[in-house]
DNA sequence: ACTAAGGTAGGAAACTTTTCGTACGAACAA
DNA sequence: TTGTTCGTACGAAAAGTTTCCTACCTTAGT
């Protein structure tokens, strides 16, 4: 055996949907929270969602092992169980290899062609090269 | 009334599935193809796919308007009716709007913290920056 | 004319994801 | 105690995606 057993299944967050996206950018930005909570910020930020749909979700994602949850309260705190810069990192790998061959210097072709960036975004990345690369 | 009326709807591809999308690498990478000629490839380069499955994917795509296709002959051509750079475009900047508040510099750090782009690759963006700097 | 091969079309079935109705327990105010 | 509010849990319905079975048409070979 290696280091995987079929207790927690680390690397197998296979394919996120968009909900359970939703959700974890929320937990991610404002932390541990219970439901109540999260489904108000949806429906602030995003769009009308039904408190217990917003539960639903969240349980599966419980179930899959990509949230936490503290339930010694009554109210289940609930808390996102994957880094977000792990996870991002894994979703944005998937992206290029799906849409550019695993190219990275594609993407970002793409991306600077595309005006999404501003001067000073482009200096700040011209920075962070520079720094990479006296690594 | 503007320019859009329900014919074809232009700008409204939502929700491109995965299926969907291998559909169009293939037809972008190899031009117009039978769906034969597209089933071949998924099932040599992606996965063990049915003809009629891929077949099906692609009539509901060209109901969608995502392919066009040719039917003068019996062997319908299809062809990708969304352009490739357009289309990844539009489908980066939904990514990083989900993943990156829309910040493409956020994108761009994490990539670049990512290892996935090489000396030559660091070295190719610093050229495409200097030339996006001169316009 | 007949058959075989290979094509399209349509719909049913299987899965997955999302939404929601309902039941029920705990906390709290009157 | 009773009722109201707010929480969880469960399960079914709804919607979307994918797969595949079947019917039927066209072409080419015999």
């Amino acid at each position: 055996m290696t280091q995987s057993n079929d207790k927690r299944e680390e690397g197998r967050k296979a394919e996120p949907t968009k909900s359970e996206l939703e959700i974890l950018q929320v937990l991610w930005k404002h932390g541990p929270s219970t439901v109540r909570f999260v489904n108000d910020r949806l429906n602030e930020e995003k769009r009308a969602v039904q408190y217990t749909s917003t539960l639903k979700i969240m349980q599966i994602m419980f179930e899959k092992g990509i949230l936490q949850r503290d339930e010694s309260n009554m109210k289940h705190i609930y808390s996102a169980a994957v880094e977000e810069q792990k996870y991002k990192g894994f979703l944005l790998d998937r992206f290029v290899d799906s849409l550019y061959e695993g190219s990275a210097t594609n993407l970002m072709m793409q991306l600077l062609g595309n005006k999404k960036a501003s001067k000073e975004e482009l200096d700040e990345i011209r920075a962070l090269l520079n720094k990479l690369d006296s690594e």
